[in-house]
DNA sequence: TTCAACTGCTTGACTTCTAAACTATTTACA
DNA sequence: TGTAAATAGTTTAGAAGTCAAGCAGTTGAA
């Protein structure tokens, strides 16, 4: 097996001709995924020597010119709160952010981009359109569209699936055989 | 903004109308992406005690008995080498994979399954291709087939892009302003 | 009014992954 | 043959993520 034909298929390769559509679907979903997300990260180090994690965040906060508390920021960037306040601390050292009490709740706290964090994050948001223009132009229109339209309603299902009570949270008790520290204080 | 509403956007909530296109359709795939994600991630180690690299890197073992080299598993798990040579490290020791030199070249590991590596794999797997169905059961097997056409010629496009020479690596300097210290050995 | 339960955020210990520098081996070629 | 370049894998420092414990502030019911 050449290592051309190796590297095209990439995470994909574990896709066996007898597997599932399901399977076969999730390994191609994810394979996208990785190429378009690898290509956007090397982009925002090389060009502007700042991360993905970062650009997600400061776009949360774009669209919210009042502010988010730190538990909106982890709900919509599908993170802990303990991530969320290592970004901010960062962000609001480097300047791009800044935390404001929230008059009503002494408790929490509100983010906004600054000034200087706005102009510098349209420049990112600009070549960041730029590049998904540049990988996804091979494609059709029409080719997007369906695709985008396929995507809409997979997220839907998901999210149905996901808040009905017939996902198994998890069985009774840990399945797995002894072991003597699962994954302490790890990732997943 | 109710939680329920902001959770069910996620990640895609950062897309604007005025959007191009093909920003819209990025967010999307990362959202679903995102959320498969963490649903196996999340089953993987309350069922089975692991990780999703790990299963993902037995998955490849598996489909090649014979057994990969270590810079053969980078280039098909879309990882780099320092993480391999973690990885393997750890299977070894847990008794998974075996290393085995390679007679006619004294750099090389060849990696494997163990026998026992293969037989507990492949309980994960048989649950792996359970829970995919279970999260896809609620779309049509004709929107299925759409999607994994659609997702295939993404691929296909991606990779004939990234392969192009019209690929910028990065422009002749780094175009970001005055940093002291970018991204010293760290992610990007 | 007071105290227990809840909520919002932070902290700390730990894992995974990356990029870049390094070591050891093989290959190419003058 | 001898040496430079290329290749395979490892090491290292640090970013980014997780979970769980902890603290301060808020809420609600006796």
């Amino acid at each position: 097996m050449s290592r051309l034909a190796r590297v095209e298929l990439g995470l994909e390769a574990r896709a066996h001709r007898e597997d599932h559509l399901d399977t076969r679907i999730w390994l191609r979903l994810l394979a996208c995924s990785t190429d378009i997300e690898q290509a956007i990260r090397q982009r925002l180090r090389q060009q502007f020597g700042t991360t993905l994690s970062r650009f997600d965040y400061l776009a949360q906060l774009e669209r919210h010119p009042k502010g988010l508390r730190m538990s909106e920021l982890s709900a919509c960037l599908m993170v802990t709160g303990g991530n969320v306040t290592g970004l901010t601390d960062q962000l609001v050292q480097e300047g791009w952010v800044q935390r404001t009490e929230d008059s009503r709740d002494r408790r929490v706290w509100r983010v906004r981009l600054t000034a200087e964090g706005r102009r510098r994050f349209e420049q990112m948001a600009a070549a960041h359109e730029g590049w998904l223009r540049q990988l996804f132009k091979p494609m059709q229109n029409a080719e997007k569209k369906a695709l985008y339209d396929q995507l809409g309603q997979l997220r839907q299902h998901l999210l149905a699936t996901s808040d009905s009570p017939t996902t198994p949270a998890a069985p009774a008790a840990a399945a797995w055989p002894i072991k003597r520290n699962p994954n302490p204080g790890g990732r997943p």
